[in-house]
DNA sequence: GCCGTTTTCGGCCCGACTGTTTTCAGTCG
C-alpha cells in the first residue's frame, strides 16, 4: 500500500520486470539492468516526466534505450507491454512468493512449474498438507524454515508507513485547501501524532463548506464510503481518508477531538467535567452552555490548567501526570539537530559522493556528518576493507579541505557477524572518528542468540552506535527475534548509543526508544541516507524521538562538534 | 539491458551461509 509519485510508479515497473524475469529465469545482468533503472528513476532528484519531456531520460545514469522508450510508454498509456505480457505468462501471485524469505526465483519457479503453487496461500496450504515433500531442493529444514518465515511474514504490518502516508496527506492538504470557503486543512489523527504507521489518514478543514462538496471529486479517489462525521473516502491504492470540517470557532475543539488518541481525549473529557464544562467536538462548554475559547488546542489545555500537550505525547501514557507536575519534556525539534551520523556514499551503495553529501548536509544547516559506508562483509553493497577505508580517507581529508565550516567525521557501518563479532580489525576501526555496528545477515537467530550476538557488539569498544538494533523494514521486514530490554541494558552499561533510523525503518520504534531514554542510553537520530533526498527523513525520525519523550539532551547528534568529539573520544576509551 | 580513459562488444558478477541435489545450487544482503 503505497502513494506514488510519477518516479516511484515507474521504479515499481521496473522492479516488476525484474522480478518476473528472474522467475522466468532471464539472463542476471538483465535482470540487474532493470533493477538499477529503478533505483535511477527511484533517486532521480526532479520528476522523471520533465526529463521525459525535455527529452533527456537517456542522460539518467542507468537508462538505456530499452528502459526509457518503457518510461515513456508508461507515461504515455500508463501502462509497459512488456509488463503486462509478463503478468499473463506468470500468476501475479508468484512475485508475492518472492517476497517469502528462504524463497528465491528458483524454488518459487519450482513451486510453480511442479507443484502449480500460484500464490501465497496455496503455499501455505502445501506446507499444512505436507504436499512438498519430495521436491527437489525442499528438504526438512528448509519445510520448517519456511514455515517460520511465512509465520514472521503474518507479523508485518499492513498498515501504511508514516512516510508514505504524510506524503498522501500533503497532496491532499494542497488540493482541498484550493477550494473555495477552505481556509486552512490540518493533518489529525494518528498521522499528526507522528505515529510510525497510520490505519488511515485524517484531515481536518476550517472553513464553511461541508467535505463532501471537496474530497470525493478529488483526483485519485475510488469510492466514497459511509462515514459519521464528515466525509471518508479510498483513494489509490487502498487507504481511506476522512475529512471533517469545522468553522474557525470550533476548530481549536474539533483539532483536539480528532488528533487522539482516544484515551487521552477521555481523560481531558472527565477533567473537563470536573472544572463544570463539557467538552466536545464542537468546543468547550460550561454549563449554561456558553461557548468557550476553542479557537486553538493550547485554549483548551489552559482551560484545564496545564500546559499544552504535544500531539506526540497524547498516547495516554503519562502525559496528564507529567502536565500536572509541569514534568513535561521539552522535546527535540528540527532546529536541535546538529548533524548527522548514518549516511553513506559511492564507496559502498550509496548514490552520492562524498562531497556531493557535504554539501547537501551544509544545505541542511549541519555543523558535522559521518561518513559510514558498509564494511567488507556487505560484499553486495561494495563494502569497504581496512585498506579502501584509509583510501577514503583521503577523499574525506581533500573533501574537508573545502568545507571548513562542516566537521567531516570518518567513520564505517561496520556488520556485527554472525557471533557478535566485528568485521572489521580493532586497529582500523580505532583509527575512525566514529563506528556504527549493525546486523546485516543471519535474522532468523533465535532470540538468546541474537541478543548475545549483538551484545558482544555493544561491548566492543570501538563500537559508538548500533544502528537499526532490531533490523525491521516497515511493511518489508519484521524485526528479528531480540530482547531489546536486554540491548538497552547493555547500552547503558557500555555508554553505547542507539540509533532510530529515520529511513523506513524507524527502528528503534517510539516505545523502544522510550525505554532506552529512560534507562539513560543516549539515542542516535540519523537517516542512514544513501541519498541526498533522504537526508529530509531526519523529520521522521524526530517525531518517533519526540514520541519517546526525547529532549535535545537525549540525542547524540544534537550536541555541538565540540562536545560529539569530546563524546566519541570519551567513550573510546571506556 | 547498460556501458565506454578497455568506446559498439564483451564485461558486468561479491562472499558467506545453508541445507541437501554428497559436491554445490540457491538464497541473502
Amino acid at each position: 500500500m503505497k502513494i506514488m509519485s510519477l518516479n516511484a510508479q515507474v521504479a515499481e515497473v521496473f522492479t516488476q520486470i525484474a522480478d518476473y524475469m528472474e522467475v522466468a529465469g532471464e539472463n542476471s545482468f538483465k535482470i540487474r539492468a532493470y533493477r538499477r533503472a529503478a533505483e535511477a528513476v527511484a533517486t532521480h532528484s526532479a520528476p522523471i516526466e520533465a526529463a521525459a519531456e525535455a527529452g533527456t531520460l537517456r542522460d539518467i545514469e542507468g537508462l538505456g534505450e530499452a528502459t526509457a522508450a518503457k518510461t515513456l510508454e508508461f507515461l504515455q498509456t500508463g501502462k509497459v507491454q512488456y509488463l503486462e505480457r509478463l503478468k499473463e505468462e506468470y500468476p501475479p501471485g508468484l512475485m508475492e512468493l518472492l517476497r517469502v524469505p528462504g524463497l528465491g526465483p528458483k524454488k518459487v519457479a519450482a513451486l510453480y512449474e511442479e507443484r502449480k503453487i500460484e500464490n501465497r496461500e496455496g503455499f501455505a496450504a502445501a506446507l499444512e498438507a505436507g504436499t512438498l515433500r519430495g521436491l527437489s531442493g525442499f528438504g526438512p529444514k528448509t519445510l520448517e524454515n519456511l514455515k517460520r518465515s511465512l509465520e514472521r511474514m503474518d507479523k508485518l504490518t499492513t498498515r501504511l508507513p508514516i512516510s508514505a502516508a504524510l506524503a498522501a496527506a500533503e497532496k491532499l492538504q494542497t488540493q482541498i485547501e484550493a477550494a473555495p470557503e477552505i481556509e486552512r486543512v490540518f493533518i489529525t489523527g494518528s498521522l499528526r501524532r507522528g505515529c510510525d504507521t497510520v490505519g488511515d489518514i485524517n484531515l481536518l478543514a476550517q472553513g464553511t463548506i461541508p467535505g463532501e462538496a471537496v474530497l470525493p471529486s478529488l483526483p485519485g479517489v475510488l469510492e466514497t464510503l459511509e462515514s459519521e462525521n464528515g466525509v471518508r473516502v479510498r483513494i489509490h491504492p487502498g487507504i481511506e481518508v476522512g475529512l471533517q470540517t469545522a468553522p474557525a470557532s470550533q476548530i481549536g475543539a474539533a483539532l483536539f477531538w480528532t488528533t487522539g488518541n482516544v484515551a487521552h481525549r477521555e481523560e481531558a473529557v472527565r477533567r473537563a467535567e470536573k472544572l463544570g464544562y463539557e467538552l466536545r467536538r464542537d468546543g468547550l462548554f460550561s454549563h449554561e452552555a456558553v461557548l468557550l475559547q476553542t479557537q486553538t488546542e493550547e485554549e483548551i489545555y489552559a482551560a484545564l490548567n496545564v500546559p499544552f500537550i504535544a500531539p506526540e505525547l497524547r498516547e495516554g501514557r503519562d502525559e496528564w501526570r507529567a502536565a500536572d507536575a509541569d514534568e513535561l519534556p521539552r522535546l527535540i525539534e528540527t532546529a536541535d539537530i546538529r548533524g548527522d551520523l548514518h549516511s553513506h556514499s559511492t564507496w559502498s551503495d550509496g548514490a552520492v559522493s562524498i562531497r556531493q553529501m557535504a554539501q547537501a548536509m551544509l544545505a541542511r544547516g549541519y555543523e558535522y556528518f559521518a561518513v559510514t559506508d558498509h564494511s567488507k562483509a556487505l560484499a553486495m553493497a561494495n563494502g569497504l576493507n581496512a585498506a579502501r577505508l584509509r583510501e577514503q580517507a583521503r577523499e574525506i581529508e581533500e573533501v574537508q579541505a573545502d568545507f571548513p565550516d562542516l566537521k567531516i567525521l570518518r567513520g564505517v557501518e561496520c556488520d556485527i557477524m554472525r557471533d557478535g563479532s566485528l568485521d572489521l580489525d580493532d586497529d582500523i576501526l580505532h583509527e575512525l572518528d566514529i563506528v556504527i555496528a549493525s546486523v546485516h545477515s543471519a535474522f532468523t537467530l533465535d532470540e538468546a542468540t541474537q541478543t548475545a550476538r549483538m551484545i558482544r557488539a555493544i561491548s566492543h569498544p570501538a563500537v559508538d552506535i548500533i544502528a537499526h538494533p532490531t533490523g525491521r523494514i516497515l511493511g518489508v521486514r519484521a524485526p528479528y527475534d531480540v530482547n531489546v530490554n536486554a540491548l538497552i541494558a547493555a547500552a547503558k552499561e557500555t555508554r553505547t548509543t542507539l540509533e532510530i533510523n529515520a529511513s523506513e525503518r524507524l527502528d528503534l520504534n517510539d516505545e523502544h526508544a522510550f525505554a532506552a531514554r529512560e534507562a539513560g542510553v543516549l539515542l542516535a537520530v540519523d537517516t542512514d541516507a544513501h541519498s541526498t533526498r533522504m537526508l529530509a527523513n531526519i523529520e521522521l525520525g524526530l517525531l518517533t524521538a519526540r514520541r519517546a519523550w526525547c529532549e535535545a539532551g537525549d540525542v547524540l547528534n544534537a550536541k555541538p562538534a565540540a562536545e560529539l568529539m569530546a563524546w566519541l573520544e570519551r567513550s573510546e576509551s571506556r
